[in-house]
DNA sequence: GTGCATGTTACGAG
DNA sequence: ACTCGTAACATGCA
């Protein structure tokens, strides 16, 4: 489910629990729950792909990882990895991992590099991509230290939008071209979000797994090794910078 | 049954 | 100590 612009969709269908008060909470996960009940929600926050639950004696950090499911007042047949349930209705997480931070949520993050945070920082990503010269751009993108909410969607489309070969050379890209990009990335990333808050689905890409790009170039899918992850671009669209 | 999917982390080798 | 590569995790759908 995750990716960003999903996970803050998810955090306003959750925001009618925010000050409610957890009734009991558990799952099979491995972080103790006891210290929950009882207490209050006092928010609901996001950080790239991390959905936080914020009390009093505690911050819960949420991670779908690839399969995982949230969902509200309804359960799937499986065990539930995480839940809170309150006096009316539940949030209930299938596959997910839930961890307590060891600081508060302030401490622990840094808004900066999120995506969908308005503290996001254009100058400052840029700063720290130039710290990954050595790196392919597609890799950087992936680094949610960078790029925090940036999934393989968000990746694949920003690149093509931007022109540049997702193999790029880091440091090779002139700067005027890491300005784009970063720039698509917020476009994409906001018409991600916005569609999911329109229509509830996401739908709209032009490379990713598409055959044909909207110029009707061909694209190219080519699976990275090291990731286990798909790209999809266009030779033609997109340049390689090395 | 097979393959694939919006992701991260743990651990061993070098 | 750090960086790299691989395995591991867990579900649902075509």
């Amino acid at each position: 489910m995750p990716e960003g612009p999903s996970i803050l969709h998810l955090k306003n269908k959750m925001l009618p629990f925010k000050g409610k008060v957890v009734k009991a909470a558990g799952g099979y996960g491995k972080m103790p729950t006891a210290w929950i009940n009882g207490k209050k929600l006092q928010d609901i926050l996001t950080w790239g792909k991390h959905i936080l639950f914020v009390f009093a004696n505690g911050t819960v950090r949420v991670h779908l990882g690839l399969f995982g499911e949230v969902v509200i007042n309804e359960r799937k047949k499986v065990n539930r990895s995480f839940f809170l349930e309150f006096a009316t209705g539940e949030i209930n997480g299938y596959i997910v991992r839930a961890q307590k931070l060891e600081k508060t949520a302030k401490e622990t993050y840094d808004w900066r590099t999120d995506i969908l945070s308005p503290l996001f920082d254009k100058a400052h990503v840029k700063s720290l991509i130039k710290t990954k010269a050595a790196k392919t751009i597609d890799d950087v993108l992936m680094d949610q230290d960078v790029f925090s909410g940036v999934g393989n969607k968000i990746r694949n489309e920003s690149l093509f939008r931007a022109g540049i070969h997702p193999l790029s050379n880091t440091g090779k890209i002139p700067a005027a071209k890491i300005t784009k990009l970063v720039n698509e990335v917020l476009i994409y990333t906001k018409r991600f979000y916005d569609q999911l808050e329109k229509k509830g689905v996401h739908d709209d890409f032009q490379v990713y797994k598409q055959e044909y790009a909207p110029d009707g170039s061909e694209v190219t899918m080519k699976n990275l090794t090291k990731t286990k992850r798909k790209i999809y671009f266009s030779e033609h669209k997109q340049v390689l910078y090395k």
